[in-house]
DNA sequence: AATTCAGCCAACCGCCCGTCA
DNA sequence: GTGACGGGCGGTTGGCTGAAT
């Protein structure tokens, strides 16, 4: 039907930002915070897209970022997030402190795909190279061992099952990376995240759980309590947390 | 020293979804 | 109920940089 462009593109800078660029974005979020991004550019006399600023704030410029190389424990849990929620990049960040979707599924592609390779799993299923040729025919997706280790310090915390919206089921799915069997069945119906990178940051309260429900579809506002949640003191109110599995315990 | 190649990563693009009038 | 708008996401591209030849 075609939508309005988002930007006037003839009128709009494209590739590297510039230094008074980045400035005056700074400056401007600073002053006025996040939020309308469309008209951000124009107020804050920028000649770029709203996306584009969105995109460079996120990316880059926002100051909780975490530069640097990634570390062990990090590469790990990408790895074991990955194998249970497939390309779902914005969600495995949030695990992240300091880390951005784009970051990591940069850092996906150049290393850990290798990395894996390297093992001889695929980057795709995360199963032994050969039992993905052998499992041509359709199967469940890869059953993920989750081990039995150390005690988590960041939680998932999912609507009770009373709230939980039906998982929707997706009918063609090559790579095994969507959130549904072929059955309909929920990929991970009790889904435990046994998952911690070194100390909690200082300013995220170890009892705080993390609120997955947008990020794993549940949008609507009735299908997650998190706000009252919040607002309640963080003593569980609408959560419900996921005992941990039993070792050799599949998803 | 010059050229080619490969890896990395910032940025763009197109699509989807929630919100609101 | 419907369509436009704005924000967000995942996939892809293109430019930069360092290594190899």
């Amino acid at each position: 039907m075609g939508r309005s462009p988002c930007c006037e593109k003839e009128h709009t800078n494209k590739g590297a930002w510039t230094k008074e660029e980045d400035q005056r974005l700074i400056a401007y979020i600073r002053a006025n915070g996040e939020g309308c991004w469309r008209s951000l550019p124009k107020a804050a006399g920028l000649l770029r897209c709203g996306k584009s600023c969105r995109l460079r704030w996120m990316n880059y410029l926002r100051p909780d970022l975490k530069r640097g190389n990634f570390t062990d424990d990090e590469d790990e849990l990408i790895i074991r997030l990955h194998s249970l929620l497939g390309n779902k990049w914005s969600l495995i960040a949030g695990q992240l402190p300091g880390r951005t979707d784009n970051e990591i599924k940069n850092y996906w592609n150049t290393h850990i795909k290798r990395k894996l390779l390297s093992r001889g799993m695929d980057p795709h299923t995360h199963r032994p190279l050969t039992a993905v040729i052998d499992a041509a025919a359709p199967t469940r997706p890869a059953q993920i061992a989750v081990p039995a280790r150390a005690a988590p310090t960041t939680m998932f915390a999912l609507p009770t099952k009373q709230q939980q919206p039906p998982v929707p089921v997706e009918s063609s799915d090559d790579d095994g990376s969507s959130g549904a069997t072929s059955t309909g069945e929920p990929r991970c119906p009790d889904l435990n995240l046994d998952l911690s990178v070194g100390p909690p940051a200082a300013d995220t309260p170890t009892s705080h759980p993390v609120c997955l429900c947008r990020h794993l579809g549940f949008r609507g506002g009735e299908a997650c309590s998190c706000r009252q949640a919040d607002s309640a003191g963080s003593q569980g109110g609408g959560f419900r947390y996921f005992r941990p599995l039993e070792e050799d315990q599949y998803i």
